[in-house]
DNA sequence: CTAGGGTTAG
């Protein structure tokens, strides 16, 4: 038999077509390493090489990096010379483990073949030390010690530890042939895995290293490596550009991508898929919708527009440019579409405020046979939060727990915002203490999530524990544990932690700041305080953060700084509804009522009309809106009566309504009817007589509640003895035994 | 041998 057939009738019952491309599936190729390993000595060499790279091939391709790895130090130990076809391989495993030193070996091995000059090995080097690149600290470039100057032997046993690992999970070479899992360990040689006999190659890369691109001063490691590399290429192609391009994006090394870009053209080497689908996410991060759409256009006269990587980079860039109408015709006018398609979908609606949207194309996911990932739910549940739907979140979480993805730090960070959202501070505390590790975006969530049900003393004390754990609070942390501050009067807390936001971290203060503190000093009666600190913003400060000033000018009574707030706002924002209603109801509240009516004519002039306040309140897992004063819904009769007998105890045991802050020019007792009819307490109503006692009734309402409210609920609660949870849309406002957990301070 | 998506914001 002539070494031809030898091979042939070796490799038949492996390969159904032409041997030249062709992948074996996983139970093919360990079948084949079985055989390989026995009958090693018997074949002809041409046999023997063509199957290794098959096999190592096919074990790359199916993420059996690993394998992969121990199939490529095997094959040295038998073979001498070996085919350049295996090396891509090699190196996308050494790449996937991010083993710096393993990678080091095989380069060096490369080098000793003489096979650096090869194209494709030269492509598959640069993809490695461009992923190590992210690994070494990305844009910082930092050097990772720890991998760097990694042993060989150490490296060694690390890759053993994730081969049995690998095997232990997706494959079972053993089960699916039927063959014992000792034998097949030994036969795939993990114990006597090398790769750096004697370190001999890697002292190759070492000695060259000097002299080519294995500076390692300063850490820049890697991306001198990349360059170096690209740089005395003999050959390049598209793939490396591409190549090199990818990896300056993930180092956040944006300009010298562009560079590169412009460079690739110069050569005249077109950009493709793979090209743009590197740019985009550059363009999304600085939401540069100009460059997104010369991306795009670029995409559609070369007809790759309805590639899925492109589309999906695409309805990322329009999701981070608010363009919704731009990234739902992206979506529509794909052809096809997969999970990562779907993923960025539902970001997009999310984050865009389409919460609806979102759980529509959630569902549609699903129904596409499509199981939804760790992304998928990290990207939903802001929604849940969003439409502070309990029930959603709590089936979201469910699955989640169910598919074991709860300690995703993306995942429990958004369950915490959405508990604390939803008006379940417990759960959110203790999906939070549950989590093994907390990263700054968790701790600002449970911070914002204590801020926002009124518990200060709690986020001042996490907030501390964040920093004692080494983590540095950012932009947002300060506005969470200023607006906790805000919440219960803490002036001195937040002075505090608003110069050591400048001083000690050199944080500029955003308008977010300005109005919690503006909030903060506000409420606490420190008007003028107040308006001299909002007028030492550096720009011209915006309607929103003078409404939140004009707002305490209400509940102080201050008619004289309102006007000089309202003023300032109308200036900014002509067209600020707010500020005149409030207006309005400042003059009413101080008995102007000719000024009052002056305001409210004055926004008929230009058209618009208040919307009513609304209330919503989930029983049975459905949702309920009530508007003020609607006596047209269809429980209303029910309630009213229930409200009546409540109100007639109500009074028994000292309550009176007090009509100081119905703003209208009108008789008390159609004062005391106004207020019985805010939507809250005919959403109270409604909760009381249609769910069973002791259930804790859960309102939310779209504008703050008043303070005749407050007090009134206050009786209801002691009197029906329930937990009333109401958020406004400020805080939450725990009711229990006839007391509020905000301690009545506005 | 090369590419895309996620959490916090009074």
């Amino acid at each position: 038999m002539t070494s031809q057939q030898h091979l042939r009738t070796f490799l038949e019952p492996f390969l159904s077509t032409s041997t030249a491309n062709a992948l074996l599936t996983t139970a093919q190729a360990k079948q084949l390493h079985c055989q390989l390993l026995r009958r090693h000595g018997h074949l002809p060499v041409p046999a023997v090489l063509l199957s290794w790279k098959l096999l190592i091939r096919s074990y790359t391709s199916h993420d059996l990096f690993s394998v992969s790895l121990s199939c490529f130090v095997q094959m040295r130990r038998f073979v001498e010379h070996f085919n350049h076809f295996v090396f891509p391989s090699v190196v996308k495993s050494c790449a996937w483990w991010m083993d710096v030193g393993l990678g080091e070996c095989v380069h060096g091995c490369v080098v000793k073949v003489g096979l650096e000059g090869d194209l494709y090995v030269g492509n598959a080097l640069l993809s490695m030390y461009s992923k190590f690149g992210v690994l070494c600290g990305g844009g910082a470039r930092q050097s990772n010690n720890a991998s760097v100057g990694m042993d060989a032997e150490l490296g060694l046993r690390r890759h053993v530890a994730h081969v049995v690992r690998e095997k232990s999970g997706a494959i079972s070479p053993s089960a699916e042939e039927g063959g014992r899992s000792d034998e097949s360990n030994a036969s795939l040689g993990l114990n006597s895995y090398e790769v750096g006999r004697s370190g001999k190659e890697r002292k190759i890369v070492r000695s060259i290293g000097t002299s080519w691109f294995m500076k390692r001063e300063r850490g820049n490691v890697v991306g001198n490596s990349v360059r170096k590399i690209f740089d005395v290429m003999p050959a390049r192609d598209l793939v490396s550009w591409n190549t090199v391009i990818a990896g300056n994006v993930q180092s956040g090394m944006y300009d010298e991508a562009l560079v590169m870009v412009r460079k690739m053209g110069l050569e005249n080497i077109r950009p493709d898929a793979f090209t743009l689908s590197s740019m985009l996410p550059m363009c999304a991060e600085y939401a540069d919708v100009v460059k997104a759409k010369e991306v795009h256009g670029y995409a559609v006269r070369h007809g790759i527009h309805d590639n899925v990587v492109i589309g999906s980079s695409l309805i990322d860039v329009y999701a981070k440019c608010t363009r919704i109408q731009d990234f739902f015709s992206v979506f529509n006018g794909l052809p096809r579409r997969d999970g990562i398609t779907w993923n960025s979908m539902i970001a997009a609606c999310v984050q865009n405020g389409l919460s609806n949207e979102g759980f529509e194309f959630f569902r549609c996911m699903v129904k596409d046979n499509l199981k939804p990932g760790p992304l998928s739910f990290s990207s939903i549940i802001p929604a849940c939060s969003h439409l502070t739907s309990l029930i959603f979140g709590k089936q979201l979480h469910g699955y989640i727990v169910r598919t074991g993805l709860r300690d995703n730090v993306f995942i429990a960070s958004s369950l915490v915002d959405m508990y604390a959202k939803c008006g379940k501070i417990e759960i959110a505390k203790s999906i939070f203490s549950n989590m093994k590790q907390h990263d700054l975006v968790s701790w600002t969530a449970i911070i914002m999530g204590c801020a926002l049900h009124g518990q200060a003393l709690d986020a001042l004390k996490l907030f501390n524990e964040m920093e004692v754990s080494g983590v540095r609070p950012s932009y947002v942390s300060f506005i969470a544990i200023l607006t906790a501050c805000s919440h219960s009067g803490l002036v001195e807390e937040a002075r505090k932690y608003y110069d050591r936001m400048i001083q000690e971290f050199g944080i500029t203060p955003g308008v977010e700041h300005y109005a919690a503190m503006a909030d903060l000093l506000g409420r606490a009666g420190r008007l003028e305080e107040a308006y001299d600190f909002i007028c030492k913003m550096p720009a011209e400060p915006p309607g929103s953060l003078w409404s939140a000033l004009l707002n305490a000018c209400r509940i102080h009574k201050n008619v004289e700084l309102a006007e000089k707030v309202s003023d300032r706002i109308l200036a900014v924002d002509p067209e600020n509804i707010g500020a005149y209603i409030i207006m309005s109801n400042i003059y009413s509240g101080a008995r102007q009522y000719k000024e009052a009516a002056t305001m409210r004519v004055s926004l008929r002039k230009r058209g618009f009309t208040k919307k009513p306040a609304c209330s919503w309140i989930e029983v049975r897992n459905k949702l309920y809106s009530f508007f003020s004063g609607d006596k047209s819904h269809q429980s209303y009769e029910k309630i009213s009566k229930a409200l009546k007998v409540l109100y007639a105890q109500m009074e028994k045991i000292g309550y009176k309504p007090d009509t100081n802050e119905v703003f209208q020019d009108i008789e008390e007792e159609q004062k005391k009817e106004l207020l019985l009819n805010h939507s809250e307490r005919l959403a109270i109503g409604f909760g009381i007589i249609s769910t069973p006692p002791g259930t804790t009734i859960r309102v939310i309402k779209n504008i703050r509640i008043c303070m005749d409210c407050h007090t009134a609920i206050k009786y209801m609660c002691s009197i029906v003895a329930r937990e009333i949870v109401i958020r406004d849309n400020s805080r939450f406002h725990h009711f229990k035994n006839g007391a509020c957990s905000c301690g009545d301070y506005w």
